[in-house]
DNA sequence: CTTAACTTGTGAATGAATTCACAAGCCTTA
DNA sequence: TAAGGCTTGTGAATTCATTCACAAGTTAAG
């Protein structure tokens, strides 16, 4: 399959987003133009975005609310089960343990870990914290999918290493570090310090 | 001033948390060879964001360490306090109240907002946690130039009109939803929903 | 059946970002 | 002073992403 531009897959997530929206409200059709509205982009776009994966629209009406949203989530991958271990028992760690958009998208947290004594054995909203120690030993038990991060930044490198050692292929990361992996292993970083950083560059050279 | 492409100013942030790391260890100069070994781009590309602002480096002997961190500071606009407030006091909002980059790079939290009664009047993290009921009127006061979202997504976009309206010009949202506002205003979304499914569509397309 | 009003899907055109490639400058050594 | 080894800064070339523009298909109304 031709390869596809991180930008459309951002997108894409958002178009489904706006059909969810769009079906609670029993709306049965919708054109790129009004998806294009609510999204902030161009129907151009939306059609050009669709059009990489197949024709999911009838000319003159628009798209299924139902079918469109059943294709993006069948694109996204979403329809089966994603498991997910965090690693990093801090504040971050806890607040994405409670993100309800990890459940509804049928991510699954199988645990959660951290080396500092007084963490493990806790639970952390449902979640267990287990000692890092037995990281590698519960990839190979469990299999997760994802491993999120949210260890300090000195640390990621390091974690990051020992994750990819042991077989995970995708990784979530909310240290404020470059992370450097092979190129089959899937990494995203959420990266605060660069979203401040922008707003201080943007709030400075205004026009 | 020519328009600075949003990847151009992740990478120029991305350089300084190097610089800063190489100031830490002593190193005098670096290539922009090495700069972008580190941030895993090029050579090239790391010559070009700094050319859209100056020329920094020395010929055959590359840039000054400090020289280039300042340079960098002062392009990003992080000389001067950045006034913050933080709207949204559950876990999100607490995880932020902590976070330390914050006050490393000078942005300080003045304040946090919420609507519950039982948050209200309590501190996170050493910041006061105050009635939403006073937003316009505390914006008003104390002038913050930028407000930190962390209400759930179907309040996000009222709490946007509001701040907007009362004068902010800095938004950075972790809502799940596309926020609108006038052109002027600056909006940052982090979106975990849209991460997420990044990294199912990567995982799920495997070549 | 015909016409009018819509809306998709997609090549072609445009615009933006990245990479190439090399002249020009700096440092060291002799 | 000259030569060799580096590295920057930047137009030009290339690659990638977005927008344009329109043929083709659909529906509704008369």
């Amino acid at each position: 399959m031709k390869r596809i531009a991180d930008s459309t897959v951002r997108r894409l997530s958002a178009y489904l987003r706006f059909l969810e929206d769009f079906e609670n409200r029993g709306l049965s059709t919708i054109s790129s133009e009004e998806l294009a509205k609510r999204g902030g982009t161009t129907s151009a776009q939306v059609r050009k975005d669709l059009s990489f994966f197949g024709s999911f629209g009838k000319r003159g009406l628009g798209y299924s609310v139902p079918e469109l949203a059943g294709r993006l989530r069948e694109i996204l991958g979403l329809g089966k089960e994603w498991r997910v271990f965090i690693v990093g028992a801090g504040k971050i760690g806890a607040a994405l343990a409670q993100y309800r958009g990890f459940r509804q998208r049928g991510f699954t947290i199988l645990a959660a870990y951290d080396n500092s004594a007084d963490k493990i054995g806790k639970k952390l909203d449902g979640v267990s914290v287990r000692d890092i120690e037995h990281l590698e030993r519960d990839i190979q038990r469990e299999k997760p999918d994802i491993v999120v991060l949210t260890v300090p930044g000195d640390q990621a490198q390091k974690v990051v290493d020992r994750v990819v050692k042991a077989g995970v292929r995708a990784i979530l990361s909310f240290a404020p570090t470059q992370l450097h992996a092979p190129a089959d292993v899937a990494v995203k970083t959420v990266n605060m310090a660069m979203e401040l950083e922008g707003l201080s560059f943007a709030l400075t050279n205004r026009d």
